[in-house]
DNA sequence: ATCGGTGGCAATATCGATAAAATCAGGTGG
DNA sequence: CCACCTGATTTTATCGATATTGCCACCGAT
C-alpha cells in the first residue's frame, strides 16, 4: 500500500503539500501541482480514508436504517437517496433493521453510528427516549410518522390525511364493506399512547374519518406485523373469510395491495369488478400490475428532498431547532378502483396484435 | 467525545486495558474488567471507529457494487448479502453503478475501494483489466456471468442452461414464435469476443440452443439496455407490433417479464391463453403477479453462500486460486406457461367469498 | 532602503486506537 | 532463598493524513 509520505519523497515535496495538491486547497503552484499528479498517477496511490476521517473527525458516510431493503418501498428509497447524496459527496450505508425494536436498536448501537456522518432512520419500534440516547449528538433526521419525535427533524408523509382520501375514494365509489389490510383494528383511539407503528395507526385513523362520513358503511381490519406480498395475500384470503361482502380493500402500502391483489385472484375474486383495492406509497410496481394499482403518493422526490435538505443543515448546525416536514400527497387513481375498466376484449389466439397507434 | 484515554482515567488503568476489555483479547482480571464496563457505560463511550480501521488496517465494510437497487432482483441480493455478512461482523455498503461503465467504474475508483475490507460487484461493463487495476490488491468477487474473469473468483448463475431450459418449456408447450426481450439479438454468435452484457448474450445463447431442435420456430430478440418494468411493457409491445405472430415471450430478467405482462394487458393480450411468458431470476414477485410468473430459479441460497464463502476465502488468503462456483438452477413454472390455467369462474358482486379449505 | 503583504512550501503536533514489547507482582519448583 | 514462569497491566511506537504554524522569497509601496 502506497503511502502519502512515499508520494512525497518521490515527488521531491513534503507530505502536506501532496495533500494540499489532493484536496486543492491551497496554493501550490502548478509545476509542483503536475508533478505531484504524476507521482500519484504512477504509483496508483489512493488516500487511506481512515487516516483521513480520523484526522479530520468526519468519515463522508450516512448512516439508513430502514426495515427491509428487499421491499418496493425502501428498495425505492433507498435507491434515491443514495443517488442523491452521493451528489453532496456522501456515501450511504445501508442498515437493514428488520422492523423490530431489536433490530433498530442494533442498527444505531455502539461503534456503529459514529462512522456515520448523519442518520437517516425510519424507525417503527424505537421512542424518541432510545434513539436520543444512542444517537448521542449525531445529526438524524427520522423518516415516517411518529408521535413523540418532536425534539428530531423530521419528514413525514401525510398517512391520516392520504389514508382518508383513499377510504373516500372507496365509499365514493360505492363501496360499503370495506376491509382494511395491515393496520390496528379501526376502533383503538388516537391518543392511546402507544408507540407501535405510528404511521399504520394514523393511517387506520384517516380511515376512520373517512368512515365516519358514510354512515352505512363498515370497515374490518386485519393485521400482521410483516409486509410482504404473502401477508398481502394472506390478510385479503382472512379478511373475506371474515367479511364475505367485502367490496372495498384498503392496504396498509402497496406491497400488501399487490399480495393482495394474488390473493384476491387466487380466490377468484375480480378486481375491480367485484372489490375495489386501494394502496399506500405509490411504488413504482402499483402501475405495471394487472389490474394496476390505485394508490396513495406520498410525493416521494419532496421527501427525499427535504430528508436531504434537514440533514446537511442539522450537520452544519447542530443546534438548529428541528423542523417537522410534511410532504405532499395526491390520490393516484388506476385501475384497481375503476369500476368501467374491464381488459379489453381477448385476441382470439393466432390473430395479429392490436397495433400501437 | 469522549475517548479512550478518559475512559481510562476514569477506571484508573491504561487505554490499552480499556482496549483489551472492549476486545476481549488479553487477560484482563474480572474486577478490573467490571471497572472498565462500569466507566463506559456511564459515560457512554464509543470506539472511534477511524482510528481503530486506521491502527488494525481493517475496516470490517464490504463494498457491494450493483447495477440498481430498485430492482427486484438486486434489492433482494442486497437485502440477502447485508444480513449475511452481518452474522460474520461484515457491514455492507451498497453502491449504485447505474449498470454503465463510468458508474461501475466510479463505484471502485479512487479511495472507495480502500475503505473496504473486499468488494462483491457485479459488472456489466467492466472488463478484467478494469476491475484488476482499480481494485488491486482488494479482495473481489465477481457475481454474474462473465468470460473474461478467471483472475477473480467468481460467482454465476447458469445463464445459458437455464435460459435454454426456458425456451424449451415455451417450445414444448407448442410455442412456435417466440420473442425474447432484453437480449442481444440470436443471430450473433457466441465468440464475438465482445465484453458487454455477458449475461444477457449467454441467455441469448442458451435460447438459440434450444431453438436449433425445433425447426420450424422462429425468434424475434428485441433490446433496450435499461432493465425497468417500464422498459419491459415497451418492449413486449415492440415485440408484438413486429411480429404479430407471437405466441411465446421469452424475458431475459423478471422485472422485464412483470413489466411485459403488463404492457400485454395493455394490449388486450391474455397470458397465457394468447401468449406463454416466462423469465428469469425467480424474484419474490414472481409468485405475485397476475398472472402467476414461470420463471428460471437461479437458486439464491446457494449463491449467496457461494459468495460469501469465496470472500471470506479471499480475505485469509489472497494467493488462493480462483474459483468459479456455478449455482443450481431450475425452471419454476407458475401461471403464465400454463395453459389450461384460467382464471376461476368468477364472483358474481355480492354473493360470498369462497372459503379457505 | 525599509516594511507589510502574499504565494509556496515544510516542520510539527496531533486525531484515537492497538500491536508488540516491557514491566511487575505473585506463586513454584529446586 | 533464588531462578523462573504466568497472568495482569503498562509503556512505547506506530497506523496515514491534515490543521496549524512558521519560514522564506519576492513584490510593490512608502
Amino acid at each position: 500500500m502506497v503511502t502519502m509520505r512515499e508520494v512525497a519523497q518521490a515527488a521531491g515535496v513534503s507530505t502536506m503539500t501532496v495533500s494540499n495538491v489532493l484536496t486543492g486547497r491551497r496554493h501550490v503552484s502548478p509545476q509542483t501541482r503536475q508533478r505531484v499528479l504524476d507521482v500519484v498517477v504512477r504509483t496508483g496511490y489512493q488516500v487511506n480514508v481512515a487516516a483521513r476521517s480520523l484526522r479530520r473527525g468526519r468519515t463522508g458516510i450516512i448512516g439508513l436504517g430502514v426495515p427491509e431493503l428487499d421491499s418496493h418501498y425502501f428498495g425505492m428509497l433507498g435507491a434515491r437517496l443514495v443517488a442523491r447524496l452521493a451528489r453532496e459527496g456522501l456515501r450511504v450505508v445501508v442498515e437493514q433493521t428488520g422492523a423490530d425494536r431489536e433490530g433498530e436498536l442494533e442498527a444505531i448501537a455502539d461503534s456503529r453510528v459514529n462512522a456515520y456522518d448523519g442518520l437517516i432512520l425510519s424507525a417503527s419500534g424505537l421512542g424518541s427516549a432510545d434513539v436520543a440516547a444512542l444517537a448521542g449528538d449525531l445529526p438524524v433526521v427520522m423518516l415516517g410518522e411518529r408521535q413523540d419525535m418532536h425534539r428530531f427533524d423530521h419528514v413525514e408523509m401525510s398517512n391520516t390525511a392520504g389514508a382518508e382520501a383513499a377510504a373516500r375514494l372507496l365509499l365514493e365509489r360505492g363501496c360499503e364493506h370495506l376491509a382494511v389490510i395491515g393496520t390496528p383494528p379501526l376502533e383503538r383511539s388516537d391518543d392511546d399512547g402507544g408507540h407501535q407503528d405510528d404511521a399504520f395507526r394514523l393511517r387506520a385513523a384517516g380511515v376512520r374519518r373517512a368512515l365516519a362520513e358514510f354512515p352505512g358503511a363498515t370497515a374490518l381490519a386485519v393485521q400482521e406485523r410483516t409486509n410482504h406480498l404473502s401477508t398481502g395475500a394472506a390478510l385479503a384470503a382472512e379478511a373475506l373469510r371474515r367479511q364475505p361482502r367485502t367490496d372495498g380493500l384498503l392496504c396498509a402500502t402497496d406491497t400488501l395491495a399487490l399480495g393482495a391483489l394474488r390473493g384476491l385472484a387466487d380466490l377468484g375474486v375480480h378486481v375491480p369488478d367485484d372489490v375495489l383495492v386501494i394502496g399506500f406509497d405509490d411504488v413504482p410496481a402499483a402501475a405495471y400490475s394487472v389490474p394496476s394499482l390505485s394508490s396513495v403518493s406520498p410525493g416521494h422526490d419532496a421527501m427525499v428532498e427535504a430528508t436531504v435538505r434537514l440533514l446537511l443543515r442539522r450537520m452544519r448546525d447542530p443546534s438548529a431547532t428541528p423542523e417537522h416536514f410534511v410532504g405532499p400527497w395526491a390520490v393516484v387513481e388506476r385501475e384497481s378502483t375503476r369500476r368501467g375498466s374491464r381488459p379489453r376484449a381477448r385476441r382470439s389466439v393466432g390473430a395479429p396484435a392490436p397495433q400501437r397507434s
